[in-house]
DNA sequence: CTGCTGACTAAGCGCTTGCTCAGCATGCTG
DNA sequence: CAGCATGCTGAGCAAGCGCTTAGTCAGCAG
């Protein structure tokens, strides 16, 4: 199985360039690691086999492996973030800016599947300080899904009961994405946004 | 923070009657422990110490840590697919069924979050057998689903592009639900049941 | 009383873990 | 050439892990 190159699911890792092609193989092996096993049934062994180096190469270029953690998390919510943002301010109306959300935030599940594992799976095992920050990023996220549902709301685009409720279900769908597409799939990513982006719209109560 | 009685969530478990308190109390322990830290972060220790005993009593009532594991998930997996199966075989037509099929599947998820944590998320931790028994479950359950969803599109009921795509987001959605879901939300289970019911029935095309 | 059983504990074994450190090869600078 | 910084390795330490073992003790049959 080859892997997807860190770079396509991560256009916004910050440094990408900058930093030496060892710590990037470091990341992309902890990343396929943790989201296969786990943070905790990973070893710092694991990432630096993987990564073709003796797991003390691995301390040169992070501080530990929690470090290593906390550096995937916070890039993925920033990506996903932006992802979103870009999405919501896009052109268009409401319920055409809402399928580009979907579409776009269940394709990326499914195509950076191992770093959205990372990303939702493993924020139990970040250290306080990593957390606090991963959390006001998913925040802001919740809250750009749901001014975007309040706007189609009160233009009479959707037709929803409950705003937080109906938030929480659209980014759940996304979310869980990540835990259930595997690859072997027939779907791609882009077929799945698409159906996705569809049956959101109607979840919404927006005439499609 | 008082704990759900682990009976309200499992009232199939097995043998509870019969097992002795002790071993009660254990099983207990572990579910709340490999929720809220996951397998792998969960020591015996822990286990043994929140059910009240010495590390060496766990291993006179469970063979290992991960038999825990596997009595917890397969237990788990058995009440929930019974739940979807009453749900599915009951009285109604096919919107009927599938309204009350996403409640009860959303109010358990979000009733018996610790469980629903180590029934869909510590999958990977499971021995190879156990695992086995327990896909073969999951794939019962989302068999379930997506006949039920194929008989109200034979009935005119639901309008669907893609049976498996609107059962994997109908099972996503449930389950996604004991990821979140807190306890200190204002929502109740069954509100939150009812809500993400009719959000359902309007995902699948059901003119509600 | 004796003899036995089953639930439990204190202690600890063998192993793996995250992480450290002295030392080595390489390549740049003066 | 020497001097030095950089990136890495081999060996290994302290701590913590799952699990075992020897033994304690309450309860009960005879």
């Amino acid at each position: 199985m080859t892997s997807t190159p860190l770079a396509d699911l991560w256009p916004t890792l910050p440094g990408a360039d900058a930093r030496p092609e060892a710590a990037y193989r470091l990341l992309q092996a902890a990343v396929e690691s943790f989201a296969e096993r786990g943070f905790h049934a990973t070893t710092t062994r694991d990432i630096a086999t993987a990564a073709g180096m003796s797991p003390a190469a691995l301390y040169i270029h992070y501080q530990s492996k929690a470090a290593l953690l906390a550096e995937i998390s916070q890039a993925g919510h920033a990506a996903t973030l932006t992802l979103v943002r870009d999405a919501a301010a896009g052109p268009g109306g409401p319920a055409e800016r809402m399928r580009r959300l979907v579409e776009q935030f269940t394709a990326w599940h499914a195509r950076a599947r191992t770093v959205g594992r990372v990303v939702n799976y493993e924020l139990h095992a970040l250290p306080e300080d990593a957390y606090a920050v991963v959390a006001a990023l998913r925040l802001d996220i919740e809250r750009e899904v749901s001014a975007l549902i309040e706007a189609g709301a009160a233009a009479g685009d959707f037709q929803v009961a409950e705003v937080r409720t109906a938030a929480r279900a659209v980014t759940s769908l996304g979310i869980d994405v990540s835990r259930w597409y595997t690859g072997n799939s027939t779907e791609t990513p882009e077929e799945l946004g698409r159906r996705y982006g569809e049956l959101v719209l109607r979840m919404l109560g927006a005439g499609v």
